[in-house]
DNA sequence: CGAGCCTTAGTTTTT
DNA sequence: CTAAGGCTCG
């Protein structure tokens, strides 16, 4: 059933190497998931391992539930008895059981980003410090950074000694009371609290060592010191672990990955084997060796060379554009042209550097009819909407949480102002009350006036009576929404922009279905009575309420459900990491934007971005797409910067040119309306390292060129889209409305906001056309 | 207290 | 250029 004799010889050596500790160096494509899964499934079915026993520790949720399913599909239903989960997932699951020996209540609620900066900026406030002279984010970034290194706010003051970390210091002990006052951890400190719970209390180690005798964890190359204390800690008593990683993928520097972890594992665990993968399955020779080639410019890596037994395949395509929006366009057009080939749109993907970009592309291809969807960025939410959502049903489940009632308490309108808000504050300072028990409070508070006190009273009692709500999780939620009267002041305004809130509203609701549906409790999988008392954390109730809101909080991702659905996927190149597409386009090959004008100062930034370009790369099966744009709007200033390096670094017969500045490249009046230093490399590729238009160079601005299209790249867009008289539109700024004529590339059309009829120019206009 | 206007800051990547 | 936050006025 399983066949071990499919795999090659590295492969299956990392297979049968069950016990003791195991490094495996895995190239990009060198079938390390299948080497994980199937090293998993064969100590279940071969070794009687029980399911129970294994963890497996993965970086996104993503990676974790392809594992999860791959698994599925090897070893069946039992597979569903292991741990397998992101560091983070696996952290609020441990803290669930045992965070009252740290102080918390199992109700804790977890902190992102947001509430972080929200809580820092009123701890700062606090402390009468200048927000202008000390900037939330670097601050944040200090203390995040401290915690990953595991240094608690005692020594993190003892080791200060510039003024930036003493003031650090100061915030990070307040901010760190706060969060335990709310009850609340953020993102860092499920990570360092683990850790001190480990360290602290040996027996509740001990459990956790015996339970999990087989640890596996996938890309080890990005964790940070934190995640590498706890392993290490939980893998002491047996030694069964097993790290998978490459050193030529790691990213995650700037969020206090430690390469070290990798190179250094030897010397951890003398007698750790150590295993190498490389050779790739996944793409054609030409990618491949442009990978190689590109990531043979870092000096500071272990020496390894991928091969390949497939052929050379296509030549990567570089795509010269005029502006991003070009780019966009020229992208939907050869998509339409490779899926009239018969490539399907899953098979397709577009990365981008930094998710500013996904704008510009993401119109493009909704004009040009490609269907799409965006994967990673936490945009649904981020939203106000549902932060308010989320905000109410995390107070009824951990009434401590002040950022929660901070924020709702007047979400609807009710009446309570900012000096209410403070007052109530005052309160709970004070008399050392959380901010609703301060608040239930003030309604005897005389000082106050009636019709305030009614508010405050209305928002009491619905978070009271809203936390003995049961049954089922999507009629609590349904009624706790009800209550907060969120919908129905949404419903008054009568806008557009109230309208797509309540669809919001009622997408969460389904994204409330969808964990139901994935949460049901396999009694299967639990294991056998009193093995340890740690079975009931582990698997997410469907019914409980603050089971979804920790799978809601850890979650980023959209794409759970849509697998077998017909999208190319969007996304950075951050989280293309793990993936693997038959055809791949990566999108602002510039300087500046890719390798980031942030990292590329120094050495160390500059090979990891060229690490990054080397992931982005090694996606690719079949083809590969470079595309940068001659100018780009950054700011809503027009940029022209050189094309990326690494384009440059990718030896020239393994690519060709195409748009701008290539030969065939019929662009007329291009050189003639340009600076005359511009592009004057007519008939050399885009890569060939010439470095033009910088727009430090005294040349003219590109500016009258934006928003125009390369007359070359219009022509090859299959991606044009036409109007009908009765086809319904969205505009961007006004909104829906109807064709009610076309004249040539001038539409009519009738807006429904304000009844008026406008005359636009089909090409450019923020339209989309709605397909009913 | 809240709406609306104006200013300003932000864009590197994620759990 | 956009979104969010601050400020002012009703």
């Amino acid at each position: 059933m399983l066949d071990i004799d499919s795999l090659n010889e590295p492969q299956r050596e990392a297979v049968l190497c069950t016990e003791g500790p195991l490094l495996v160096l895995a190239g990009a494509g060198s079938g390390k998931t299948r080497v994980l899964t199937y090293r998993i499934a064969h100590m279940v079915q071969d070794l009687n391992v029980p399911p129970w026993q294994i963890m497996a520790i993965t970086f996104t949720n993503k990676a974790a539930n392809e594992m999860r399913e791959r698994l599925g599909r090897l070893v069946g239903p039992s597979a569903r008895g292991m741990w397998v989960s992101t560091f983070h997932s696996m952290c609020v699951r441990i803290l669930r059981v045992d965070c009252e020996l740290l102080g918390f209540s199992k109700s804790f609620t977890i902190y992102d980003d947001d509430d972080t900066k929200r809580l820092l900026k009123d701890v700062m406030a606090g402390l009468d410090l200048d927000p202008k002279r000390w900037p939330v984010n670097s601050i944040r970034g200090k203390i995040s950074q401290a915690k990953n290194e595991l240094k608690a706010p005692g020594v993190y003051a003892d080791e200060a000694r510039d003024p930036v970390s003493k003031v650090t210091a100061r915030v990070y002990a307040v901010y760190q009371e706060r969060l335990k006052m709310a009850n609340a951890f953020d993102f860092d400190d499920l990570l360092m609290y683990t850790y001190l719970l480990f360290k602290n209390h040996p027996d509740v180690l001990e459990a956790y060592q015996d339970r999990f005798r087989y640890l596996l964890v996938d890309e080890y190359q990005d964790t940070n010191h934190a995640q590498y204390a706890i392993t290490k800690l939980l893998a002491a008593k047996h030694q069964n672990i097993m790290v998978v990683g490459d050193d030529d993928q790691s990213i995650y520097s700037w969020r206090g990955a430690d390469i070290r972890n990798i190179l250094e594992f030897e010397q951890d665990y003398p007698q750790a084997r150590s295993i190498k993968l490389e050779q790739n399955y996944r793409s054609s020779g030409n990618i491949l060796n442009a990978a190689n080639a590109v990531v043979a410019h870092n000096t500071k890596r272990k020496q390894k060379r991928l091969f390949t037994e497939s052929g050379d395949g296509e030549k990567i395509l570089v795509y010269m554009a005029s502006d991003e929006r070009d780019e966009g366009r020229w992208i939907a057009g050869e998509i339409d042209k490779l899926h009239n080939e018969g490539v399907s749109y899953e098979e397709m993907a577009v990365f981008y550097r930094t998710n500013a970009q996904s704008r510009s592309l993401e119109d493009m291809l909704l004009r040009a009819g490609v269907p799409y969807r965006i994967v990673g960025g936490t945009k649904f939410f981020d939203r106000a909407e549902i932060r308010d959502v989320i905000a109410y049903l995390t107070l009824c489940i951990n009434p401590a949480d002040d950022m929660a009632a901070k924020r709702v308490i007047n979400q609807p309108r009710r009446g309570i102002g900012k000096t209410t808000i403070e007052h109530i504050e005052n309160v709970a300072r004070n008399s050392n009350l959380t901010f609703m028990q301060a608040a239930e409070w003030c309604l005897a508070d005389e000082t106050l006036q009636m019709r305030t006190r009614n508010a405050i009273g209305g928002f009491v009692g619905l978070i009271n009576d809203a936390q003995s709500y049961g049954g089922e999780l999507r009629k609590v939620i349904e009624a706790v929404i009800d209550r907060s009267q969120l919908i129905q002041a949404l419903e008054q305004e009568r806008t557009d922009e109230a309208e797509s809130r309540i669809e919001n509203i009622k997408e969460f609701l389904s994204v409330v279905d969808e964990y139901v549906e994935s949460h049901e409790i396999d009694e299967s999988a639990l294991p056998p009575e009193g093995i340890n008392l740690l079975a009931d954390t582990r698997q997410l109730s469907p019914d409980s309420l603050e089971d979804f809101l920790e799978w809601v909080r850890l979650r980023t991702d959209l794409d759970a459900a849509t697998d077998d659905d017909q999208f190319v996927t969007l996304m950075t190149v951050h989280s293309s990491k793990g993936l693997e597409f038959d055809c791949v386009f990566v999108a602002g090959m510039e300087e500046t934007l890719f390798p980031h004008s942030n990292s590329s100062r120094d050495p160390q930034g500059l090979e990891e971005e060229r690490r990054l370009a080397y992931v982005a790369i090694t996606r690719a099966r079949k083809r590969l797409y470079l595309t940068c744009a001659y100018a780009r709007q950054i700011f809503g200033e027009t940029h022209a910067n050189p094309v990326s390096r690494f384009v440059g670094e990718i030896p020239s017969e393994l690519r060709k040119s195409a748009g701008l500045g290539s030969s065939g490249f019929a662009g007329t009046g291009w050189e003639k309306r340009g600076s005359r230093r511009g592009i004057s490399g007519s008939g050399k590729e885009a890569g060939g390292g010439r470095v033009f238009g910088q727009s430090s160079a005294g040349g003219t601005r590109p500016r009258s060129y934006t928003g125009r299209t390369s007359p070359n790249a219009e022509k090859k867009s299959a991606a044009r889209v036409t109007f009908a008289v009765g086809d319904i539109v969205d505009h961007k700024t006004f909104g829906r409305g109807r064709v009610t004529k076309v004249d040539g590339d001038t539409l009519h059309i009738k807006f429904s906001k304000g009844n008026v009829t406008k005359k636009l120019l089909k090409d450019y206009a923020p339209i989309v056309k709605i397909n009913l």
